[in-house]
RNA sequence: GGUCCCAUCGUCUAGAGGCCCAGGACGUAGCCCUCUCAAGGCUAAAACACGGGUUCGAAUCCCGUUGGGACCGCCA
């Protein structure tokens, strides 16, 4: 009878939720998921001076953006000191772990010289064999590494990897203040917390064997591991700030969408054959140890922005219009307190989601539905707003007066209708009309564009152009 | 320096010995569609790091070389 799956994501609050982290917090989610599994959330903050709350907080809130919802937690680390000290305290008792007196100047000189002589770093374990290894009460606590044989690492990506316990260094698990260290929390809470898989980063491959060899000095089962390879920045080394936005909030206030972000995380270092997008639902479903990849993968941020014009495209005009509105207002398109029909906003919407890649680029190509005056792209207005199209704006603009009802179907009639008492192709009609009308030589189709933004302020704004041709000339 | 991991188009990847003179996707270029811009469709250029084995047969298995990465802290 299997276990019931227990997995866990444990940052550390040093920093903003980021897109490696994000991606791990994904994988532990989906497996729990796919396996009625729970979620546990874990703060890692015994490193006191870089922990903060703020980081505490962003973490969750990316998190929640994500909708990487948790069954447990989080805890924290600093909530759970005493317990730390037991598991560490029975380790002395048992003679599985020893105090250690020497100064961290003295430990650093010797790593330093170490280092220099291109020996192995690790301590020399001069206090193993002291008087007072166990009674103390003093110095630091060491953990006592098997000095001989060999350790398997199972890992559930990369098959079991071997280590030879001479490499392995007598661990401090209890600092000198009585704070426990991070190779040791992570044991003592992963056993009490029942975790069956521990899916994390391979940057925890090394320490690995060492943790293994805590849960066996307490004669613990071993969890199942999974570590899964680094993202990289474009220069191959470990994704950072050099390489630009690293931080799940960041891509929020850009506009992207949460799903778009998740979907493209998952594919990065996992696929399903040929498939590129995914909901969640199949992401949970979908998902398998077997098929993420060995190698550390490049961050690619313009495959991430197709990927988000994609489910841009998906969403329905009612989503993207709620989703939108901050962004409007951030950028002044409307106040604070003022409210936009819905409805409306959601068919303004429709026509440009499948040309706007972000919701930044939603709310700016908006602009002209909503904004009481346009500007004329200068370009735009010398080759379309002049003595040659004058006479089709008027045309167009007494035109649209009458036509009833005022729908694309009907307005695209009395177009047809124009162009061919001119003699000329409809574009010829339709770019004028669209620059009088958006300012730009791009938009959605003008018989939509025009539909939507109303007989009214059609009107106007085909008044506008004419009167500025003939304020020129 | 030591230990460990990794290696298919620029990038993400498919590929578990013959289906592969290597497939898909992003990006790039061209064409089609078309009121513009997108979207969509079609086409093109673009890769098995190198060298040895094993095998009738290797991108796939083994060894080595090279290259990249991670870790080696009283950080996590």
């Amino acid at each position: 009878m299997a276990e019931t799956v227990r997995v866990r994501f444990a940052p550390s609050p040093t920093g903003h939720l980021h897109i490696g982290g994000a991606r791990t917090a994904l994988f532990n989610y989906l497996f729990a998921r796919q396996n009625g599994g729970s979620f546990i959330l874990r703060i890692e903050d015994t490193d006191r001076t870089r922990s903060t709350e703020e980081y505490i907080d962003s973490i969750l809130e990316g998190m929640r953006w994500l909708r990487l919802d948790w069954d447990e937690g989080p805890y924290r680390q600093t909530d759970r000191f005493d317990l730390y000290r037991r598991y560490a305290q029975r380790l002395v008792e048992e003679k599985k772990a020893y105090y250690c007196t020497c100064s961290p100047e003295e430990l650093e000189r010797r790593r330093q010289e170490a280092l220099a002589a291109g020996r192995p770093v690790r301590y020399d374990r001069r206090c193993r064999n002291s008087q007072t290894a166990f009674t103390g009460p003093s110095g630091a606590i060491r953990f006592m590494m098997p000095e001989e044989g060999q350790v398997g690492v199972p890992d559930l990506i990369r098959g079991e990897i071997v280590f030879d316990n001479a490499q392995l260094d007598d661990l401090i698990i209890l600092r000198s203040d009585g704070t426990p260290t991070y190779n040791f929390t992570v044991v003592v809470d992963d056993v009490d917390m029942r975790i069956t898989h521990v899916i994390r980063g391979d940057d925890h491959l090394n320490n690995t064997p060492k943790q293994i060899h805590i849960y066996r000095a307490f004669g613990y089962t071993v969890p199942a591991f999974a570590h899964v390879p680094m993202i990289l920045g474009a220069d191959k080394t470990r994704l950072s700030k050099r390489h630009g936005a690293t931080s799940v909030i960041a891509y929020r206030d850009m506009g992207y969408l949460p799903e778009a972000l998740v979907n493209y995380l998952a594919r990065l270092g996992w696929s399903h054959g040929d498939q590129e997008i995914f909901s969640l639902d199949e992401l949970v479903r979908y998902f398998s140890f077997a098929h993420i990849g060995k190698s550390a993968a490049v961050f690619n941020p313009e495959k991430l922005l197709w990927l988000n014009g994609q489910h841009m495209m998906k969403s329905s005009p009612g989503k993207l219009a709620e989703l939108v509105i901050p962004f409007l207002k951030k950028m002044s398109l409307i106040d604070d307190g003022e409210e936009l029909d819905r409805s409306w906003l959601a068919r303004a919407v429709s026509t440009l989601q499948e040309r706007a890649k972000t919701l930044t680029e939603l709310a700016q190509s908006l602009s002209f539905y909503i904004a009481d005056r346009i500007e004329y792209n200068v370009k735009a207005k010398e080759k379309f707003l002049n003595e040659r199209t004058f006479g089709y704006l008027i045309d167009v603009r007494d035109t649209l007066a009458k036509v009833e009802p005022f729908a694309a179907a009907e307005i695209e009639k009395a177009f047809h209708a124009i162009s061919e008492k001119h003699q000329v192709k409809l574009g010829a009609i339709a770019q004028p009309v669209r620059v009088a009308v958006t300012g730009k030589t791009e938009s959605p189709g003008i018989f939509e564009v025009l539909e939507i933004l109303g007989r009214a302020k059609a009107i106007e704004r085909l008044g506008r152009a004419i009167e500025d041709i003939q304020a020129r000339s």
